[in-house]
DNA sequence: CGGAATCCTCTTCGATACTG
DNA sequence: CAGTATCGAAGAGGATTCCG
C-alpha cells in the first residue's frame, strides 16, 4: 500500500502510516467525532469512494481508527479515532498552526467548513491570553454550530451547540470565513449586521486575543 | 505539480505543500542544518535524483528552502532552510513524538543515520525533567557526533562535536540504535563496553529522564 | 442508502542512464 | 558533483456497478 521508506526514523515511521494524500486530512475530520461514510466523503470533496475506502482500511488495520455502531437511535456504522489516533492531534494542530499564514491572507473560493474551526481554533489558541478567564462561545454558521469552553487557561471545543454560552455569534459561514481571511474585521462584521451577537459582547474584545491570527 | 486539495483549511493548506511524498523527511535533513544535494541523496535513500531535484525546486519556489553558497573555503552550493522552513520544527517534532511508539519496539535492521538523533531527541526532551540542570552531552557515533546543550529547561542540539562536554558517550552507531530500540539499555551498554562514557557519570542517570521512550 | 469492487485514464514515483 | 532525461511501475481520480 504505503511504500515505505525503510528508514530507522519516528519521523519517517509516522509519515509511514500517515503520509499518504488525504490521510492526515481524514484523521482531521474524525477528529471533531466520528462519522460515517458518506460525511467523510463529504468533508473531502475529490477523494473517491474507492480511495476512501482503502485509506479507512489500512488506517483500521494499523490501530489509528475503528469502525463503531452509532448508539440507539441512530444504530448505523461509523468510524472514530482510536486513542492512538486522537494522540495525532497535536501533530495536526501544529500543521495548523503552520499553515495558518496560507489562509489569513484573504478567501479564494476553496471549499470551507464551519466544523474545521474546531481544530483551526484549537490550534491557534493562546493559553496565556486565556489565564483567568472562564467562558464558552458558541458560534453558529449557517447550519453549523461549534463550541468553545475556556476555562482558565484551558480550552475545549467540539462541535455543536453549547449548554449555556456566554456569547453566541450567528452569522452565514461567509461571514466567519471572511473575518478568518483578514477580509473582515469581527468588529466591523457585527456593526454592519453580518453577524451577530447575543450575551456579554466584552468577551468578544477578548476573542482576538485568545485565537489571534498573522494579523494581530 | 502538488495537487491542492481547494480547502480554505490551514492543514490543507499546510499539507499543499508538505503532503508529497518526500517533502517532510526533506525538511528534517535540513533541519540539522544546510545540505548540499549529493548529501540529502544520502539521507533519503530511494528518492531518485529527479524527485529530489523536483522538490528542492517546489521548495524553494515556495519559500521554504533556499540556496546558498557554503562560506569558503567550501565555497560549494547547498541548501538551508529559510525562517519559514525551520519553523516547521514543530511539525516534525510532532510527528517525532507520535511515531516514537514504532521505534523503541525494536531494530529490523532499516537504513538510519546518527544525525537523525537531534531532531529525534528534541522530540522526546522533556523540559520539566531539565529545570535547574545544566549539562553539555556529546554522542559520538561512528563517524557521526551531535551534541546536546542543556541549560536549566532548555535544549539546543545540533551536529558535530561539543566544545566543552560534560558527558561523552562514544560507540558504534549499532549500540546506540539498539538503545533507541529497547534491546539494550544504555547502563548495560556501558557495563559491557558496546558504548564508553567519559566525564561525569552521574549525567548518564538523567538521560533516561530527560529523553524518554516509551518503555521508561 | 451505505459502501465495497471494478475499470480505465492520468499523474507521480523510482531507478538508471546521461550531460554540463 | 549537480542535476536532466527517460521510461516502466505504482498510485490517484472519476465513473459506474454491484451487493446488503
Amino acid at each position: 500500500m504505503s511504500r515505505s521508506y525503510g528508514q530507522f526514523c519516528s519521523i519517517a515511521r509516522a509519515l509511514d502510516r500517515l503520509g499518504n494524500r488525504w490521510t492526515l486530512l481524514l484523521i482531521r475530520e474524525l477528529l471533531v467525532g466520528p462519522k460515517r461514510f458518506k460525511d467523510l466523503e463529504a468533508g473531502l470533496p475529490g477523494i473517491g469512494a474507492n480511495l476512501l475506502s482503502a485509506r479507512l482500511k489500512t488506517l483500521e488495520s494499523e490501530g489509528i481508527i475503528q469502525r463503531i455502531v452509532l448508539p440507539p437511535p441512530a444504530g448505523v456504522p461509523a468510524y472514530e479515532l482510536t486513542e492512538m489516533g486522537q494522540e495525532l492531534e497535536q501533530v495536526l494542530l501544529a500543521l495548523a498552526r503552520w499553515g495558518q499564514r496560507y489562509i489569513d491572507t484573504g478567501y479564494d473560493g476553496d471549499y470551507v467548513r464551519g466544523e474545521w474551526a474546531v481544530v483551526a481554533l484549537k490550534g491557534s489558541f493562546r493559553s496565556e491570553a486565556a489565564l483567568g478567564l472562564q467562558a464558552v462561545y458558541e458560534l453558529r454558521m449557517g447550519e453549523e454550530s461549534i463550541h468553545l469552553d475556556i476555562d482558565n487557561g484551558r480550552l475545549t471545543a467540539g462541535l455543536g451547540p453549547a449548554l449555556k454560552p456566554d456569547v453566541l455569534l450567528t452569522g452565514d459561514l461567509n461571514a466567519f470565513v471572511a473575518s478568518w481571511a483578514g477580509d473582515l474585521d469581527l468588529v466591523e462584521a457585527i456593526a454592519d449586521g453580518r453577524i451577530s451577537i447575543k450575551g456579554d459582547s466584552e468577551l468578544l474584545v477578548r476573542f482576538g486575543d485568545l485565537f489571534p491570527s498573522r494579523q494581530g
